[in-house]
DNA sequence: CAACAAAGGAGAGCACTGCTCTTGACTTTC
DNA sequence: GAAAGTCAAGAGCAGTGCTCTCCTTTGTTG
């Protein structure tokens, strides 16, 4: 931090092999990360891995709950990245490709990274708080992206009149609504923006569901065709039509 | 097991003295895991609370890992029990209302026992394999619930017809649907078969990111009403309606 | 009632964890 | 070349799951 801004010189040998050093952590931290798990996770065994005595990783990274959290946010931007991949192969127009291909980009990197994911979306680690000044940034990536294609579709006037039967917004929740729509500067109306909230936490339920194990062992062989079904429920839940 | 069997007996002191000591355990881990989350779950803590050496648990329980299933077990059943208390509350065929009781009584649960809620629905504990034989039958009784209330209402004709776009069934879709249909002897058809499972994963979903905190921490001031909005939608999703 | 077997508690011990502190060697800078 | 900064290594502390042995308590049976 200091450093960099004090001074604008190559880095110096010494910092390059620091940097390099904690690079090595985290790619080695992720590895056992996926294979054995959060609450699992083990600096001395890093260390080991990295070929280094246990007290000296403590040079790099603070504690154990500092590598989760480089962890954390080491997640948090592949899934961004890989999310905002899919979404820019989508013509921008295209308000429903666009959010069929968000969906689809969670749980294939979900299923792909089980062990991130749960650290991501899973139960929270015991005693870990994460600092929310470095986490909420690339935290809220994948929330921030669904919900500036579902107000580009409102804008564009693609999004469809709800169906089914109309649902009243109690004050409380309207007031919300508000802020999010003052903060985001968004410009669908609470109904939509509801089911927006709906829709983000019913495709992380069902990307959960399937990651988490809920489903029974043999329940559900074509998984992927129950996800994108749903998906396809959960698009028209939002209100985007196909072809708009 | 044998010894029940065999003699009808009374429990002799020694037996009741051990399955009181059996419920201790359970009753302590509970109160850990609460405390301090499921990973940090401590045998050893237990035993000293239990007020004995930490080496004397193990002729109760076999191992961190039974510990872990018999409190799987036990959250398990008192999420059943309060589930059902909370929908044998409402008349048998006021579906509608039977389903929102059942959605409001997972989420009071789980914001009570957010502990036991991660243990049963979070992430799942690294080298823990819960042993199905045991944790299948306590494990789905909320869903086996949701499904009777869903298929009560479709036989009843209170089931109205789906709301916006026709979505296909794929045929590996309809496939699990099938067997479904017949292992748990349902008249519904796919399309709402389908829809059910989607009801299912994101009520858990919405109760999921509450729980975990997954919004951010005063993004949603009104949860509940933003939960029982959510449930309002949800409903109208599976095909209830009000009033049946 | 006494002898015997089963059950349970206590303690030591092993291998592991996160983390701290000190020691000694190395590198950079003045 | 000396001073300052950096870092690896090792010992050590308190905690963990779990096993083993020893010894007392308990219940049953001859």
């Amino acid at each position: 931090m200091t450093i960099a801004d004090s001074k604008a010189k190559p880095p110096t040998p010494r910092e390059r092999a620091r940097s390099q050093m904690v690079a090595d952590i985290v790619r080695l931290g992720r590895e056992h990360l996926a294979r054995h798990g959060a609450a699992a996770l083990s600096l001395r065994a890093v260390a080991r891995d990295v070929g280094v005595v246990s007290s000296a990783v403590y040079r790099y990274v603070e504690s154990r709950d500092e590598l989760l959290t480089l962890l954390l946010i080491d997640g948090y931007n592949e899934l961004g990245d890989h999310v905002d991949a899919a979404v820019d192969a989508i013509p921008e127009t295209d308000y429903a490709g666009r959010f069929k291909a968000l969906g689809l980009a969670v749980r294939t990197w979900a299923l792909r990274e089980p062990a991130s994911y749960a650290l991501l979306f899973g139960s929270p680690v015991p005693g870990y708080q994460a600092p929310g000044e470095r986490t909420t940034v690339p935290g809220t990536r994948v929330i921030l992206r669904l919900v500036g294609i579902l107000d580009a579709a409102y804008r564009s006037g693609a999004l469809a009149p709800q169906h089914g039967p109309a649902v009243v917004i109690p004050p409380g929740l309207a007031a919300d609504m508000e802020a999010v729509r003052a903060e985001l500067g968004l410009a669908a109306d609470d109904e939509f923006l509801a089911r927006g909230v709906l829709v983000w936490t019913s495709l992380f339920g069902a990307v959960s569901f399937e990651v988490f194990g809920q489903y029974g062992a043999d329940t559900f062989v074509a998984r992927e065709e129950l996800f994108e079904h749903h998906l396809s429920v959960l698009q028209g839940l939002a209100g985007l039509c196909e072809g708009h």
